[in-house]
DNA sequence: ATAGGGTTAG
């Protein structure tokens, strides 16, 4: 009767124990009596009167006595567990148990069974990733009759988690009945995964009507429902309806104040919009480390990296009781900031944190200081941490090679994507973007080209834009530019603005102008409010003395809205940052660094050795504001700034937003060899190590 | 008895 030997589960009712329990004490079977006492209980008969006495007499019948106290006090008792009528309802912890649990129930016939199998299905559709598994998961729920709400929350939760999350929309629909099947009501826990569901896949109309639902269901006012319709409108776009939702709640006990909020930093944030994101912020009734970390890594992620840093360090002064204590997200959010302005000193102290902190550095967080030491100037450091860690993936192997490359260490990356392949770590395209550029970078011409074989021949790879935009650079650098604009042609989907841009310096490099004009005014189709091209082609035109195209490209430049994007220049001092733009005169020791610019400058023409490179300057008309425009470039102040504010040992370090220009480039190697000092810059594409009048990039970047 | 929330690399 109740499905036991695999047959159809009939509920028993208080008419039916009597007698069973009769035939418990009768027979003197215990167990079975213990069994049926437990259903009682669940099924909530245990207070008739003819079913008590007939437990009561079932027990002093029984051959064992012992246990049967606790029946005689039934206030005493704690739950049943479930598993004395369905034994296969034991925790399921491993695979062996899964199998085992798995066998009994085909063997017994309750595999059909929801109840039966509710743990077996939530092994295998939400244990941990190594032990879980889908296909068997959606097997066993495919073979329920009829599955239960339990059953169809679970296998929508899982393929929700799954890359194909649109088939827990696809179930949802077949749960509610839509294509004619039963329907089965959903409970608070159905929405959260659906609401997922469809805000993984962008599905509005979805996700409204489930909203729908929801109010239909009179369940909008749950805090886990709630908080995942706002996430579904922020992340289907429509922020709008989040705000309304946002401000209209009541709040009650099953509503996280703290979740809710962060949902909407979070969405501000995923706008573009940081500054709404940071008033949300400010006003938080409580705020948790996750609402620190949303916002550092907002600013992180979309350029603010000052106000990410001045974040972090506000969370730190703050010591809120453990909601401002860093965690492991917060490193790996504000090492993104810190490499990105050269933060040296802040890095290592992040470092150092996660390490007395005994936070585990994974690969993920290896790899975010990875790339911090070597884009802080620290490739050596990088190389000791990376040869450090226990665990290493792709991306740590990655981020070496990158970091390798972009000092200009060739060689040594070449040396690390050759062990990374015996160690078989399985290559990303990304890998090719890292040691291509160190080929570029290092001037390996004939490596190179093997390598992008190697990755489309062997490796089956198809070459992104950044391939060829590193093949471009290292055939131009080679003054190989007729192979190099074959390619640019020949690059599915055209070529971008980088590939060109590499072509064009190489043309001018190399002084040819036929290639470099045809490239130039492919530039200028591909990014027409960009004004790199058209006074890289008008100098072009000036060194031929065609001065009418030159006119004419000046022209065009005024046509087109031109965007420039400001040069800027860090340099960290004693753990603080300062930032300087073009001809920034607002630093509290502008006079100092003035007096020191001039001084460069005298000792400069002194030398003999310098010559203003005008040519770069060319909206300036004035020669001498032309002159005062290069020596105001944003790295010329950061240096002179470091010059006069360390010792002489110390190496200044400087971090370029842009690509360094020439004259700067002439003036800091000639600045290194006057003031004997060690001067390393790091531009948009790589670093340049200034010592002793020379640069590792010799002279090519 | 079972099921549900926000932050993370190259």
């Amino acid at each position: 009767m109740v499905g036991e030997n695999g047959d159809e589960f009939v509920q028993p009712n208080k008419f039916t124990f009597p007698s069973v329990l009769k035939a418990c004490a009768k027979t003197g079977r215990l167990s079975e009596g213990k069994q049926t006492h437990c259903l009682v209980i669940k099924l909530g008969l245990e207070n008739d009167g003819f079913v008590l006495s007939n437990l009561l007499s079932e027990a002093m019948n029984s051959t064992v006595v012992q246990p049967i106290t606790t029946v005689c006090t039934p206030t005493g008792l704690s739950p049943p567990h479930p598993s004395t009528f369905f034994p296969e309802l034991k925790q399921c912890k491993t695979k062996r148990d899964a199998i085992q649990i798995h066998a009994k129930l085909i063997k017994t016939g309750q595999i059909r069974d929801p109840l039966a199998s509710a743990e077996l299905l939530r092994f295998y559709a939400l244990s941990d990733p190594p032990h879980r598994d889908l296909q068997s998961a959606r097997l066993l729920f495919d073979q329920m009759n009829p599955p239960n709400c339990f059953s169809w929350n679970t296998i929508i939760r899982a393929l929700c988690d799954s890359n194909d999350a649109l088939q827990s929309l696809v179930l949802f629909s077949q749960m509610v009945g839509e294509n004619g099947d039963e329907f089965v009501q959903p409970n608070k826990f159905t929405f959260p995964s659906v609401l997922k569901a469809c805000a993984k896949t962008g599905r509005l109309s979805e996700g409204k009507q489930a909203h729908c639902l929801v109010i239909k269901l009179g369940l909008e006012n749950d805090g886990f429902v709630l908080s995942n319709l706002v996430r579904m409108y922020v992340m289907c776009g429509t922020m709008n309806d989040a705000h309304l939702l946002f401000y209209s709640y009541k709040t009650n006990s099953s509503i996280n104040e703290a979740v809710l909020w962060n949902v909407m930093v979070d969405g501000y944030i995923r706008v573009g919009e940081l500054e709404s994101a940071r008033n949300l912020f400010d006003k938080m009734p409580q705020r948790t480390v996750v609402s620190w970390n949303s916002m550092i890594s907002g600013y992180s992620q979309n350029g603010f990296f000052m106000e990410a840093l001045e974040l972090f360090r506000k969370m730190q002064m703050e010591n809120d009781d453990n909601t401002t204590i860093p965690n492991y997200i917060t490193l790996v959010s504000v090492l993104r900031a810190i490499s990105r302005l050269g933060a040296l000193e802040i890095g290592k102290w992040i470092h150092f944190y996660a390490i007395k902190n005994n936070i585990n550095i994974d690969p993920v967080l290896g790899s975010s200081l990875i790339d911090m030491y070597s884009k802080c100037g620290s490739i050596n450091e990088a190389l000791q941490l990376f040869n450090s860690l226990k665990q290493k993936n792709v991306i740590t192997w990655n981020s070496i090679i990158t970091g390798l490359a972009i000092h200009g260490r060739a060689t040594e990356a070449l040396d690390h994507f050759n062990k990374m392949q015996e160690f078989r770590v399985p290559l990303s395209d990304v890998t090719y973007i890292a040691v291509l550029t160190a080929c570029s970078h290092g001037g390996l011409v004939d490596q190179g080209l093997s390598i992008f074989n190697q990755m489309v021949r062997t490796n089956g790879l198809t070459p992104r834009i950044e391939h060829y935009g590193c093949m471009v650079d290292l055939l131009g650098r080679a003054g190989r530019l007729e192979q190099a604009e074959e390619l640019i042609v020949n690059i599915p989907g055209g070529p971008d603005d980088v590939a060109l841009k590499a072509l064009l310096g190489a043309c001018k490099k190399h002084r040819n102008f036929e290639i470099g004009e045809r490239t130039g005014q492919r530039l200028l189709d591909t990014v027409p409010e960009d004004g790199a091209p058209y006074v890289a082609l008008s100098n072009m035109f000036a060194s031929q003395a065609n001065w009418d195209r030159v006119a004419e490209t000046r022209l065009k430049m005024k046509e087109n809205a031109v965007k420039k994007d400001p040069g800027c220049s860090w340099i960290e001092i004693n753990g603080a940052i300062h930032e300087f733009f073009v001809e920034d005169e607002s630093h509290i020791k502008s006079k100092d660094i003035r007096m020191m610019l001039e001084e460069m400058m005298g000792n400069l023409r002194q030398s003999g050795l310098y010559k203003p490179d005008r040519s770069q300057v060319f909206l300036k008309v004035d020669e001498d504001e032309k002159e005062s425009a290069l020596r105001y470039h944003s790295e010329k102040i950061a240096v002179a700034f470091g010059l006069i504010s360390t010792s002489r040992e110390t190496t200044v370090k400087v971090v370029k937003n842009l690509r360094i220009c020439d004259d700067c480039h002439t003036t800091i190697k000639l600045v290194s060899r006057i003031y004997g000092r060690r001067i390393i810059v790091r531009d948009r594409k790589r670093f340049h190590h200034f010592e002793n009048g020379s640069c590792s990039c010799m002279d090519y970047w």
